[in-house]
DNA sequence: TATGAATGAGCCTTCATTCAT
DNA sequence: AATGAATGAAGGCTCATTCAT
């Protein structure tokens, strides 16, 4: 839809390209060292741009931590979005929901990063969005729709509260994938393999699941 | 010259107070700020403690990172080994377990950053520790002995994978303690008063043993 | 093609305005800063104006410093000029003299806070001007007849060096301009209301005439 | 006076000797080249010490400029009031001063560069400074007293205000001395050698007995 | 003429670590 | 065993200046 300027164009394009690129730069830096840990000297040598464009563009260090994490959420809320369990049955949709999360948590494990380190800083940044905090209620409705339909077909346990199971349900997969290396260690195994990860996903079926059962 | 004469040992004595300070002020200075935020300084300072000694107790700061780990890992092992799971009825054991673990992690946030920031460093450190390596086997035994007997009693369902359980009844808790400022941030509510922390061990217990049903 | 030519007048004319848009700000720039303080980016702000223009038109930093001190320079000349104290008896040429220094210096705090900086860097830059350093012979040569009008008269004392007294009558007020807010500091009180300028007016005036009775 | 711990002496004497140099270095640096103009990195070069010095001992780049500015002020008026001018006859007294006044400053040219450079602040680090405040008020009553003392002679007039007069008596060499740059270019000769510096004393001491006489 | 984007050098500050006593 | 002083290597951020359109 070209209906601005070509000139123009372009030269929004170069610098929207710019600050695309810093953003990724940024979350690659930031998933693998921190925020503390990061180097603003990497992240413009990794987006291939100008150190100062960095800070012409998102002002600071801080500031863009934030920016990364406000994209980081939003792009795991639109995918959960996307999947439409509604139109699911209850147990289908419930197990749609682990599976979802434990494969989009170990797809992506820098954003797992990310959220350790924000609650590290005991989410000073997130507060100060106003983007990420009204991300959630919509989700927690549809728990709580799916809740009512299984409890209606006798197919759920009764009494469940729609906030606790989102937590496990993200928990029990999110948990595995952040403390892989640990547990790695401690259980000595592949845990990111393949395999591993589907077992994974079976059992946190299994668990939600079987807990829900009436 | 014997390291047990008296002179040497209260020598030993001020020494070893000198290292246990430096300890416990590198366990908070740490689980506040993680590794790369931490200060040696800091260390020192909460430590009362000249900088020097550090190095000469510990080596370095990533030295003394892993000394700080480990002794998290095994202050935590001992107090679950002290549980006794195995003189109580499978079902109680269970709950037990989870139980305590959510606790443990609620009035150990320290731990929980320890171990977030070392996963985000790949367990670089952990993995450099032979101590950490071998406490973990007691554990998968005793639960494995756990659901035996619950299946044999017909208490529990069959085919449990005891690796998968420990993670997920650790992990249940563990990430709503660890993701408690996210978690607050987005629903909008204090999560961890003892109310709320009360209402998550019910939740928890409820999810294990509701899944464990034959 | 003339550069009279009406459509090259009126070009010129934008770009004038925008010259001199430039050098408004950048006055007010590096009176508030300093040349070291001063911001490249903060001018073209002020100015209205693109960054580059300023390049385009005045080279460098440098050469707007230069350009900008030249324009204060000639203002107050022209103003000092257009007192037109040869028309005066001698005693109330010297106090208009006087009057006008102070009063001046107090209405043009930038024009002292240039001269200050520029001395900071030992008139580097007002040595490469042509233009300024014609510009006081007729100064001199204006009190230099006043004065001898005034020995003439028997209203001044004999043997009063001009450039002396030049620099006495201009210095007893800038310094109390220009060191107000240290003088405040130390002498606890307003220097720069309308009331204590005229005091201090008074007092220069007293001092320079009371000094050339004969 | 030997009276403290060799060691300890010898400790305390090289971290004061540290302290020292960088006091002097940084003295030198802010006076060539103001305080936005220096450099931290040269003031750690001239002192041959290292840069972190600077922070451990004076905090930062703009604590350590109020350092030098008081140090600067408090020699000053040591040696100003080391005159004992009350032990002098009125018009002697106040001739000293004003040649002590023209000298020191020609003297000391960083005091002048100093003192242009915070008035750019609008003293903005000299407000802070309770220890300058409190060094004038003496300086004052000195200068009161002799005026008093030539009034009650019959060597001076009447109502002259003593904040005025020293205003005058220092703003008569320090404007010389501090413009000496822009002055020299525009009137086109050397103002700072000793011949010269002894003409302006002579005037200046001419100007302000000129002015007392009743 | 004018502009938005980009650059590279440099600045203030901090930090883990070592030296000297 | 313990300490205060010192160090060198960055790290976050800024600035005057230039490029491309």
């Amino acid at each position: 839809m070209p209906d601005t300027h070509p000139i123009a164009r372009k030269l929004d394009g170069r610098a929207d390209a710019t600050r695309r690129r810093i953003l990724e730069a940024a979350l690659a830096e930031f998933a693998e060292k921190g925020l503390a840990g990061a180097r603003v000297d990497e992240i413009a040598a990794r987006a291939d741009a100008n150190k100062r464009m960095i800070y012409a563009y998102y002002g600071s260090k801080e500031d863009l931590w934030l920016s990364v994490l406000e994209q980081a959420y939003t792009a795991k809320r639109d995918r959960e979005h996307a999947l439409d369990v509604q139109a699911l049955p209850p147990r289908d949709a419930m197990a749609k929901l682990v599976s979802f999360n434990l494969r989009y948590t170990a797809a992506h494990p820098e954003f797992v990063a990310l959220l350790n380190d924000e609650n590290l800083n005991r989410a000073a940044h997130l507060k100060r969005s106003e983007e990420v905090q009204a991300l959630y209620t919509p989700l927690l409705d549809t728990l709580r729709a799916v809740l009512a339909r299984g409890e209606a077909e006798g197919a759920f346990r009764r009494g469940v509260d729609p906030m606790q199971l989102y937590i496990t349900l993200v928990g029990i997969g999110h948990f595995y994938v952040a403390n892989s290396h640990t547990l790695s260690t401690i259980f000595g195994s592949g845990l990111t393999t393949k395999k591993a990860l589907a077992a994974r996903e079976a059992h946190c079926v299994d668990v939600v699941l079987g807990y829900l059962r009436p």
